[in-house]
DNA sequence: ACAATTAATCGTAATATTGCGATTGACATG
DNA sequence: CATGTCAATCGCAATATTACGATTAATTGT
């Protein structure tokens, strides 16, 4: 019915679920590529940088803010973005613990 | 419109994202998480394992063979999945790149 | 050949995502 | 206070995803 039955899942698999999510859409790696390259956090050139409508950006940069990947504040008229360091760190110490489970090695299964 | 705009993107930009998509969900992370723990390919014990029907696992299994990340041979009457060791090495070595570009300590912008 | 088992596929319903034009709200400056 | 700029939000259309019952296809054992 479209709805993903979170209540099966640990909170774990869900947490890394909704992270991974918010980083599965080729604009918002975009945006993240450009807002860690420029450091210094970056707003509207997101629109020019990428060839998408203001009301896109917007939109993309309020899933990867609402996933808590990235932080806004409110600099004059314009918005700074940057990386959310805490929830980075967890998330790739999160998705390292995943992939080091796998060792290819034993991989004579199939 | 609902449609991704690939074209915008680098090719890079869109596989990771393409294989970012096909982890995030919490099902498909179990059914990776009990298909590297079991080592041996697992296929139907996944329906007993989550409580899915086998309609839904079916299809989270064609989703994570499209994107490559696992592959299935017959065996018998069942089906052995497990994880191809390629794309999984691949995808890790991306996201590690990904990771590393950001370094937290000059984080002092916003 | 026949029944049993396993998993893919079809069809459908509910919901989510993507993208954008248009509008709105917040702030700075003349 | 009027005006301009920036970004969030609204509303909409097109498409994608999630989940499952029912059916089908393939294979094994009798």
């Amino acid at each position: 019915m479209g709805i993903t039955k979170t209540e099966i899942f640990t909170d774990e698999q869900n947490h890394l679920a909704v992270m991974l999510k918010a980083l599965a859409h080729p604009a918002r790696i975009a945006i993240l590529q450009h807002i860690i390259s420029a450091n210094a956090c970056i707003c509207g050139d997101l629109v020019e940088e990428l060839g998408l409508a203001q009301a896109t950006i917007s939109q993309h940069l309020k899933e990867l803010k609402s996933a808590g990947l990235i932080q806004g504040t409110i600099e004059g008229v314009s918005i700074c973005y940057c990386i959310e360091p805490k929830a980075w760190a967890k998330l790739e110490k999160q998705l390292t613990g995943f992939f080091k489970t796998y060792s290819g090695i034993n991989s004579n299964c199939c």
